[in-house]
RNA sequence: GUGGUAGUAGCUCAGUUGGUGAGAGCGUCUGGUUGUGGCCCAGAAGGUCGCGGGUUCGAUCCCCGUCUUCCACCCCA
């Protein structure tokens, strides 16, 4: 009993966090079923095989891991598509595709600690399963932007910035590279304005990038629009058609304002394989707020079937720390429709059943769990931002009338117990 | 991981160049009003001054270590 504190990277939630939780709860669940996805949740721990599998060697150090009492060994997930693929995988036959799925789950990865990253967070997915049309990035988008309007965000602070992992591969085809000197490439390019171009040179060369590589390289991290693009990409690029059949879509879903082209956007995880995106804030030195893109290799690389998949990741994190600095956050509690209060134990039974016939009715009530004087009833009633306040005394018991106050107006009603909602 | 910053009441922070009993505002509680909240007034509770060690007659203050926070870089996405 030493240390009274969450363990480093982890958050308690007191009420009026929790309030605040709940309130990005709700935009992500109203954004996903509004658009019509399903929800659905797998454990939070999973097994250490499948989280490497999916990760690769350098992740598996980040995972909280350990062995139960019968030697397995087990992960807190550090994301929710591995636990997805999984389902998907084992239902495989008896699904109707495409998917949409969407899930909130914590994660938990043990990395070192800045402003937005902790140890542990709530991530919102949304995954389309089993379609390769474009409309699934554009739909998955859409409905990600929606959430973030409906916490009162707008294009004025948040941008989607739009890359392609395939358009990279076309744009470097003439040259024979290896899976690792792609990788290579693309986090140059992930670096593009972090770092300086000489650092950039510098990781290139001693991945073996030949100097021709490097120097296309560069041109290619200086396209800025997708016309200028074109003039770099063969007559039938795949990539090219894609993209612009994503901005048209865009177009009629009302999303184009928010969106992009950004040829540096590439994510870091392996195993996407198409248009790839990450929402950023707008003034926060445009911090990522959520991210995805196509994964088409993933299921059949864990043995499932070839599905091609877009999906969105998006935590909670750093969505609350741009919320509270645009002055976004809600405030006040809702506040309880009705609150009971009583004077003396003789008027606990009245009091109860009154709040028995209004929860009957749907209302929220609280009832006082002890007798309170007057003056502190109406003053708890006040701070719990009560609608409605009623006290019992002997003068209610006897004449079995009720004064129902109305906090804000200040104003009394009397009823009968039949009269109560 | 490296460098810096800070840690004093529930919260935000003063303060002591080392000296009897450690301060404010906000919040909480009580009373002013044994049947009415917000405002006001009065009062109270609440602190091992992050933790451990050292120096000293004496440490919240100085030194060392450690943990935690925040920031930057590194790393990662």
């Amino acid at each position: 009993m030493e240390n009274f504190a969450p363990p480093r990277g982890m958050r308690d939630f007191y009420p009026e966090d929790y309030r605040i939780r709940e309130y990005i709860f709700n935009a992500w669940e109203y954004a996903a079923k509004i658009y019509g996805f399903e929800f659905w949740d797998a454990p939070v721990v999973e097994s250490m095989e499948l989280l490497e599998r999916k990760a690769g060697e350098e992740i598996s150090e980040q995972i909280y891991s350990f062995e139960d009492k019968s030697k397995r060994r087990l992960a807190l997930r550090a994301e929710l598509t591995p636990s997805l693929a999984r389902m998907i995988i084992n239902r495989q036959g008896g699904l109707s595709f495409p998917l949409k799925w969407a899930s909130i789950g914590q994660c938990f990865r043990y990395e070192r600690m800045t402003r937005g990253r902790k140890r542990e967070h709530y991530q919102f997915n949304l995954d389309i399963i089993g379609e390769e049309s474009t409309t699934a990035e554009t739909e998955v988008i859409a409905a990600t932007l929606t959430s973030l309007e409906k916490t009162g965000l707008s294009e004025k602070e948040i941008r989607v910035h739009i890359g392609s992992r395939k358009l990279l591969v076309e744009l470097l085809s003439e040259f024979k590279l290896s899976e690792a000197q792609l990788t290579a490439c693309y986090m140059a390019l992930d670096k593009k304005g972090k770092v300086s171009d000489e650092e950039i040179n510098k990781i290139l060369k001693n991945e073996n990038i030949p100097e021709e590589v490097i120097n296309k390289l560069f041109r290619v991290i200086s396209i800025s629009s997708l016309e200028e693009a074109e003039s770099y990409l063969p007559e039938n690029s795949e990539a090219l058609k894609e993209l612009k059949e994503f901005f048209k879509f865009s177009e009629s879903y009302g999303i184009s304002k928010y969106l992009k082209f950004d040829i540096s956007i590439v994510r870091g995880l392996g195993y996407y394989t198409g248009i790839v995106f990450e929402g950023k804030a707008v003034k926060s030195n445009l911090r990522t707020v959520f991210g995805g893109g196509r994964y088409n290799n993933l299921l059949s690389s864990l043995g499932g079937r070839e599905l091609p998949c877009v999906g969105m990741g998006f935590g909670d994190v750093v969505i609350m720390e741009l919320l509270s600095d645009c002055r976004k956050l809600p405030g006040q509690r809702h506040g309880i429709e009705y609150i009971i209060g009583y004077m003396n134990a003789d008027c606990a039974e009245f009091a109860q059943k009154a709040a028995a016939k209004i929860r009957k009715s749907g209302k929220s009530c609280s009832v006082g769990l002890k007798p309170e004087k007057p003056k502190q009833f109406f003053k708890k009633a006040d701070r719990n931002n009560a609608h409605n306040a009623i006290y019992i005394g002997p003068d209610e018991l006897e004449s079995g009338k009720i004064t129902i106050k109305n906090m804000k107006k200040s104003e009394d009603t009397i009823k009968s117990f039949a009269e109560l909602p």
